[in-house]
Order: structure tokens, then C-alpha cells, then sequence
RNA sequence: UGGGGUGUAGCCAAGCGGUAAGGCAGCGGCCUUUGGAGCCGCCAUUCGGAGGUUCGAAUCCUCCCACCCCAGCCA
């Protein structure tokens, strides 16, 4: 068993170490994962997906994948497949430990009528709208229904003639008895179980009534013998009845226990409003690259591994927090600087012409695949007389502390040569710079010169000749403000939309090894930052997500400068 | 003006009566065939506020303030 440094448990480990010590359940520590499947896993539910499966996996226990299935209305099996789908891809596992909250629909209904049995639950007929107008408000009591005095038979009968389908939505509900002024507005009577006349995507049409939440949740956690089911702040009011349910049926008491959900900054984190920026077509799908969905993330780049490490770093408390995002970029960089293969591609491409450099001549110069990682190997990059740079990378009136190409300065060529701006070509029109004529220094080859003279600026480069054009897409954060739904009146949260957060380049030149990469395959293209291959690739067209940007400790020079 | 929670740096977050961990971000410097990476250093005299207890308080007590959640037959 892994131990953790026990000087910094956060309140749900410490809590668990307790119950282990005091012998609380023999020792056993049973969680679960408990999604509903009404829409896709965000970066949001990683947290939760990492929290559960590593508890169990630290204390040696188990942790199970239900479904929180008890609304036919909100769920399909489109969705039970992507969250399985994701959760895998997260690297978890949990086995044969499969369940649905439909499973139990039968047992659980026994549950109910035991309640009835005891005079715990009664079925009302109240409407919607008067049980919401009974229900009382934050500061005053709710008024009892006029069925909850109802006769157990009575009760027993309409609850199986609801199951049997006698009634229409709406028309009956069961719902516990507890307490019309409870300060606590869940304990005011709460429904517990609703006619619904809806296909299930697993029972069909077995039923049409089914448990609401509070009901459910727990006795599903109960029949599982989970032992601490973990769960977001919101429902903190909850656990009294979450209590209640398993007390007065006399069953093994799971312990909810809370914490804070994840939020990230630039970015929303419901499933509501992802939808919306589906719907509205402002991301292209719920596996747009700029989504915080964990299939978004995927696509963009990111390793299971980095959202891992990301989840252990975030801290764990019950106050409400939003992650900066730097965090989550930084995560993905550590994974990516040990593991991406590095290769060279000019984003925006300018030519460079070297003048004394044999027409037609072709070197293969040995590149290094990654300087951190000596077992990744070397390949070989053909060099020819004419090459692809970085347009930014040459300036005609170059700023201070540009150590970059301009008029009569030499800079190396990576693993190449070092090469001596000559002159350059502009368009006559538009003062554009066509191409740039350097000379190179054969005795420089791999970038070394013998006689120690020194340059500052070591740029990246494609050979023309030998080059595949490649269409990269470039992400920036999907919303302008820290926090998008922080709004003023009658604004709407997309107004905060970064407009451009998608940018899309149509002629970015690769080295040519990288016509092999297959979808999904990630790299770090020298100085500009990881990349990962799309899966809209075709065989005569790649298309490249970066996933994220280098450092880029020359842009802030840049902004301090401007700044002055 | 009900109930349930939470306040420690720009963002997370440890701390549990003995004198403010750590990470991200930021800022300096070193190093560098990626302006990447790496390395070194700096970054809270003070813990939402005010009182009190104590030799000693972020930690205990009292009052106050701010923020979040709850009035679905959603989860």
C-alpha cells in the first residue's frame, strides 16, 4: 500500500485514516464514481474520478463506476459509453464493479414500501405546483399535505397501483414523511419516488415510476457497501436525509462526505452551458479542442498522465476555488518536455535562400529526438540550399535583445549550420519579405563553430524541397475573462467568448518523418510547443492541435518593452 | 430577518496552542545548439475584522463582516 506523507492529508484522507483506526466497517474503504449519464465527463469530474478511484486504491479498497440512472428523460446510452469511455482513458479501472442505479429499481422499491409499512411515506396527490406552494419558504415552515395522514393500505395500494401504471406523470407521487418545518427544506416531505411514463435506456418500459435522487443515491450506496461516498458541497444539505433514508430502513450506513467542486479559470465547467456552446455552434462538437470536456482535452493533447498529476496538485478542501489554468498547462508541459519526440515544423513559413550552398546537394543531419531523454534516439533531417524559417524569426530592424535573423547577423541553424543574413527580397508592393538570402559557414556543420565564435539565436527550419504542408491549429483560451459567468445584468455568459480562439494556419511546413504521424500523436515542435495530431488528418493533408506553447520568454521581453 | 457551509499570498493549499509547508503564477540570476528544459534566489511580521483567554493564538472563546449552497415530481 502506497503511503501517503501523512503531514499533509487532505480532510477526506484524514477522515478515512480515522475510520481505519477507529475499525469503522472492519478497516474497508469501498468508493464509487457515480455519474449520470446526461451528457459528458469534464475536467470537473476528473477530480472525483481520480479522488475515488486513488482512495481505493491507497487503502486498498474498491471503487465502483455506477450510473445514476433514475431519470429515463436526461439519460441515454450514448452517454453511459463516453463517460466509460473516458474514465478508461483516465486509466482506471474498475473491473467487474459495473452497476446502474436501475439495477436495484426493484429492490429499491422495496425499500419504499417498507417506508410505507413503518408510516414513513405516504403518496400525495397534491400537484406539482401545490407542493411546491405548500413546501413553505427559507424562513417559513411548509404546511403538511392533506394525504399524509392517509392509511397505510391505502398508501400500499396506490403505490402498487402507481407502479401498475394506473396514473398518469404527475398525477401521484410517494414521498416521505419527516417534517414540514424543518429548517432544512429537504426534509419537508421530499418526493421520493415520481410517476414517469418514459422509456429507460436499460429497464424499457419495466417501470413507470421512478426513485428521485435522495432516495436513491443513497440505498444504492448502501447496497454497494460503500463506505464513504464522496460528493460536491451542494449536497451537504442532503446528508440529513441521506441519513434519514438508510436509519429508518435499518441498512448499512454509507458516510456522505463533501468536497469542493473543481472550477478552472477561463473556462465553464456545467454541463448545461457546454451543451450550450455546442448548440449554438460556437465549438464544434462536446470534443472541440477548447473544451474542458475530458474528450476535448484528449483531442487537444493532453495525457491522461498530465490530468492525473493535475488532480493530485489541485488540493482538496471544501472551500470554493477556481484553478488557474496556468496550472493545468504547466501540467501538461512537465508530462510532455520528458516524454514528446521533438521535430521541426515552421508554423509561418518564409524562405531562405543560401547562396554558397551547392544546388541540388542534400545532407541527412542528425537530430537529436528529445535532449532529455538520450534512450528516444536520433533521426535524420535533410538539409538543402533552400529552407523554411519562422517569419518571425527574421526582423529587418530588429528590436534589442533580439538574438533572431536581421541584415548581416549569423545565427545557427538547429543541429545545422550557421547561417549570415546577405540580403533580402521584399515584395515591391507591399514591402512584404519574400525571401531572405543568407551564406552559410561549412565549417559549422551540426551547428558547432570550431574556432568558438558564439551566436544567440538558434532557429528552427524545414527544408524546402523535402517539406509537407500541414494545416495547424491554434487554441487560445475558449473565454476572455477569469471567470465567464461572472456577468452584469442581462449579459449572457457567451459574451465573454474569446473570439479568437481558434486560429488556423493552412501552410505550416514539417520535416518530412512527420508524414507518418497517425492521429493522436504528439510531438514537440522546437520552440513552439506540443503539438498532437488531429484526427480530421487525411492521408494527404495532417492536421496538428497544439495543445500548448512553449514558455515563451522572449514574448514577455516583448511586452515589458511595449509596457516602457 | 431560516438552515447548511467557507474565509491563510495573484491562484490552489498545509497548518489542529510553541512563533506561517509546498505547488502554480510572478520577479531576479546562472546555464543552455529549443529565448524550451534545468539550476539558484526572491515573493504573507501575518492568517476576513474587532475584542478576549494565554507566557505564547491562524489555531481556543465572543461578537461582527463577506462569500457560496438550499424553496425540481433534476442530479
Amino acid at each position: 500500500m502506497e503511503t501517503k506523507d501523512d503531514s499533509s492529508l487532505d480532510f477526506i484522507r484524514t477522515r478515512i485514516e480515522e475510520d481505519i483506526k477507529a475499525n469503522k466497517n472492519q478497516g474497508r474503504v469501498h468508493t464509487r464514481f457515480p455519474p449520470e449519464p446526461n451528457g459528458y465527463l469534464h475536467i470537473g469530474h476528473a477530480k472525483s474520478i481520480c479522488l475515488n478511484f486513488s482512495l481505493a486504491e491507497e487503502y486498498n479498497g474498491k471503487c465502483n463506476l455506477r450510473f445514476d440512472d433514475t431519470n429515463p428523460c436526461k439519460e441515454e446510452v450514448e452517454y453511459v459509453e463516453s463517460i466509460k469511455k473516458d474514465v478508461r482513458w483516465l486509466g482506471f479501472d474498475w473491473e467487474d464493479r459495473e452497476f446502474y442505479a436501475s439495477d436495484y429499481f426493484e429492490k429499491l422499491y422495496e425499500y419504499a414500501v417498507q417506508l410505507v409499512k413503518k408510516g414513513k411515506a405516504f403518496v400525495c396527490d397534491l400537484s406539482a405546483v401545490e407542493i411546491k406552494d405548500t413546501r413553505g419558504t427559507l424562513t417559513e415552515p411548509g404546511t403538511e399535505s392533506p394525504y399524509r395522514n392517509r392509511t397505510i393500505e391505502e398508501n400500499l395500494d396506490l403505490f402498487e397501483r402507481m407502479r401498475k401504471g394506473e396514473f398518469k406523470d404527475g398525477e401521484r407521487v410517494l414521498r416521505a414523511k419527516i417534517d414540514m418545518s424543518s429548517p432544512n427544506l429537504n426534509m419537508r416531505d421530499p418526493v421520493i419516488y415520481r410517476i414517469l411514463h418514459a422509456s429507460h435506456h436499460r429497464s424499457g418500459d419495466t417501470w413507470c415510476i421512478y426513485p428521485m435522487y435522495d432516495f436513491a443515491h443513497g440505498l444504492c450506496d448502501s447496497i454497494e457497501g460503500i463506505t464513504h461516498s464522496i460528493c460536491t458541497l451542494e449536497f451537504e444539505d442532503h446528508r440529513p436525509l441521506y441519513d434519514w433514508f438508510l436509519e429508518e430502513l435499518d441498512v448499512f450506513r454509507s458516510q456522505q462526505i463533501e468536497f469542493a467542486r473543481l472550477n478552472l479559470s477561463f473556462t465553464v465547467m456545467s454541463k448545461r452551458k457546454l451543451l450550450e456552446l455546442v448548440q449554438s455552434g460556437y465549438v464544434k462538437a462536446w470534443d472541440d479542442p477548447r473544451m474542458p470536456t475530458l474528450s476535448g482535452l484528449k483531442r487537444r493533447g493532453y495525457t491522461p498522465e498530465s490530468i492525473r498529476d493535475f488532480c493530485g496538485r489541485i488540493g482538496l478542501a471544501k472551500r470554493d476555488s477556481v484553478v488557474d489554468i496556468a496550472l493545468l498547462e504547466f501540467c501538461l508541459r512537465e508530462d510532455q518536455n520528458k516524454r514528446a519526440p521533438r521535430r521541426m515544423a515552421v508554423l509561418d513559413p518564409v524562405e531562405v535562400i543560401i547562396d554558397n550552398y551547392p544546388e541540388g546537394q542534400v545532407e541527412e543531419l542528425e537530430s537529436e529526438n528529445n535532449p532529455e531523454d538520450e534512450s528516444m534516439g536520433k533521426r535524420k533531417v535533410p538539409f538543402s540550399r533552400r529552407l523554411y524559417i519562422e517569419r518571425e524569426d527574421f526582423r529587418e530592424d530588429p528590436p534589442k535583445k533580439y538574438f533572431r535573423l536581421s541584415p548581416g547577423r549569423e545565427v545557427r541553424l538547429k543541429h545545422a549550420y550557421y547561417i549570415t543574413c546577405q540580403n533580402v527580397i521584399k515584395d515591391p508592393n507591399t514591402g512584404k519579405v519574400q525571401k531572405i538570402h543568407c551564406t552559410y559557414d561549412p565549417k559549422t556543420k551540426g551547428g558547432w563553430a570550431k574556432d568558438g565564435r558564439r551566436v544567440r539565436g538558434t532557429l528552427h527550419w524545414v527544408s524546402v524541397p523535402h517539406a509537407r504542408n500541414a494545416e495547424i491549429r491554434l487554441y487560445d483560451r475558449l473565454f476572455n475573462t477569469k471567470n465567464p459567468l461572472d456577468l452584469k445584468e442581462g449579459e449572457d455568459f457567451k459574451e465573454n467568448l474569446n473570439p479568437n480562439s481558434l486560429k488556423v494556419l493552412t501552410s505550416s511546413k514539417l520535416e518530412p518523418g512527420l508524414s507518418k504521424a497517425q492521429p493522436g500523436d504528439r510531438f514537440q515542435f522546437l520552440r513552439k510547443g506540443y503539438f498532437c495530431v488531429d484526427p480530421d488528418s487525411t492521408q494527404d493533408r495532417l492536421v496538428f492541435n497544439r495543445s500548448v506553447p512553449l514558455r515563451d520568454t522572449w514574448a514577455k521581453i516583448l511586452k515589458k518593452q511595449k509596457q516602457k
